[in-house]
RNA sequence: GUGGGCGUAGCUCAGUUGGUAGAGCACUGGAUUGUGGCUCCAGAGGUCGCGGGUUCAAACCCCGUCGCUCACCCCA
């Protein structure tokens, strides 16, 4: 019978990798709380109009990418393909944004139904912050500063910069818009195809394209910047002294554009060159008309995502990768019961031992293998003649290969003088 | 959705002009009957991705299909 694989672009985490998954996990949320950032934890199924809304229907995540079905009820559905939207609708159903200031942040799987390949899977994991209520770019460069010791923290700082753009108010751009498209319109022929595709879409985004032509004809193209209002470029150049002074280097680049339509003003991207043609690893944006339309009172926001198998990408190339081996391995070549009954009286009194108990028997030889497999530090040694006699040997398996008899009950106390980190509560 | 590369043991990979499948690592046992790592010996482990075709004979050639992977595209 041929065995079930699991779906095209969700793959399995296997204990190999999910210490570091752990660790970078606990990592950010740490980084999140000493931000003042509470959690919030959203569902990843919501009503599909709300991802059209927000997203933008045009957009490839909402067009082709979307997990979409209905239920049994008829209401059409979709697997979240993004966070932020979710946290909208959550914060505005429970009048979360009756404050000034809610700083959120939230964790898990998206979902998007694209062609994998390196840093991009159908189920990926994303850590997101959104903060409401504050228009300022005081805000904007706090959420940058997190960024910033985010990959600090992680080790990753060498490997990571960080672009920033301003795309203006939304009057701004529809403006704009209008001025670049009719500059492209004279050019049509000569853009490449998805450009020309894009020409209709999501005309911004031609700046990204990687043909030389379609790059020599956009480099005379009229620019954003000098679009702007002025209050738009006012918050811009105060966002900019704000990193200057937090000494937080970036690059401006006009060329910047965030896919989803909902971003306003101030847009960045973190961007490494280890990873392959997925190079973002951390985007975001002020979407400030975003609340509003998902139907709450005004309220600007801002907010970013980091994708996180691109981060455990760039953890394992950096040497970070974590390994979990239990601390001591319990031989045991006596009656079973005497083994579960010690490692029981060793769990009850040191609740933070790493112990894995040799279970399924065999040779003393076999076990101190597997003791040896297990990467564990020390072994304790529990056979006919130690029940016998009420002690147990312990080895140090790594450092200087000694072995020392104890009775038992000294086995705990020695073993927090050996792991010292075991004491604590 | 489009294109390139690749699918052989749990993993990394050999496999000659087509002649019925191998190595290293890992696993099990032994050399060493109460002690791991190094060494040696032995063992176990395979629908050669799947389906069809050509052939006396296919891992190898042909067609289809699925999957993996990298890139385009898209995005975190």
């Amino acid at each position: 019978m041929q065995s079930i694989q699991s779906i095209r672009g969700m793959y399995d985490i296997l204990p190999d990798a999910t210490p570091t998954w752990r660790w970078l996990e606990s990592q950010l949320a740490e980084l999140f709380d000493a931000y003042n950032f509470r959690e919030i934890r959203i569902p990843l199924v919501e009503k599909a109009d709300l991802f059209t809304r927000a997203i933008g229907q045009s957009t490839d995540v909402v067009e082709k990418e979307m997990y979409a079905f209905s239920d049994r009820n008829g209401d059409v559905l979709a697997l979240r393909p993004e966070g932020t939207a979710g946290v909208v609708r959550a914060a505005i159903q429970h009048g979360l944004l009756s404050v000034p200031g809610q700083k959120l942040w939230y964790q898990g799987p998206m979902f998007r139904h694209e062609r994998p390949q390196r840093g991009r899977q159908r189920k990926f994991h994303q850590f997101g912050a959104e903060v409401f209520g504050l228009p300022g770019p005081d805000v904007d460069a706090e959420l940058i500063a997190l960024g910033e010791r985010i990959w600090k923290t992680l080790g990753l700082h060498q490997h990571i910069r960080l672009e920033i753009n301003t795309l203006g108010d939304k009057a701004d751009r529809d403006r704009y818009r209008e001025k670049l498209v009719a500059f492209l319109k004279p050019h049509f022929d000569e853009l490449d195809a998805d450009s020309q595709r894009r020409l209709e879409t999501n005309p911004l985004r031609i700046f990204d394209s990687k043909h030389p032509q379609t790059q020599a004809i956009m480099a005379d193209a009229p620019r954003l910047a000098d679009t702007l209002g002025s209050e738009a470029h006012e918050h811009f150049r105060q966002l900019r002294e704000l990193l200057d002074a937090l000494g937080i280097q970036y690059r401006v680049n006009s060329g910047l554009v965030r896919g989803l339509d909902y971003y306003s003003r101030t847009v960045f991207e973190w961007i490494t060159d280890d990873l392959g043609a997925q190079g973002t690893v951390c985007a975001g944006g002020r979407y400030d008309g975003l609340v509003a339309m998902q139907g709450g009172k005004d309220t600007p926001g801002i907010g970013f995502a980091m994708g996180v198998e691109r981060l455990i990408d760039l953890v394992s190339q950096s040497g970070s990768e974590q390994v979990q081996a239990p601390q001591v391995y319990l031989v045991c070549q006596a009656p079973i019961a005497e083994g579960l009954r010690l490692a029981e009286d060793l769990r009850d009194a040191l609740p933070k031992l790493r112990l894995a108990l040799h279970l399924g028997g065999g040779s003393f030889k076999s076990q101190f293998k597997r003791a040896d497999r297990s990467g564990a530090q020390y072994a304790v040694v529990l056979g006919e003649t130690e029940v016998a006699e009420n002690l147990c040997q312990l080895k140090d398996l790594r450092g200087e290969k000694s072995q020392e008899r104890l009775p038992r009950a000294d086995l705990i106390r020695r073993l927090q003088e050996l792991m010292p980190a075991l004491r604590a509560a």
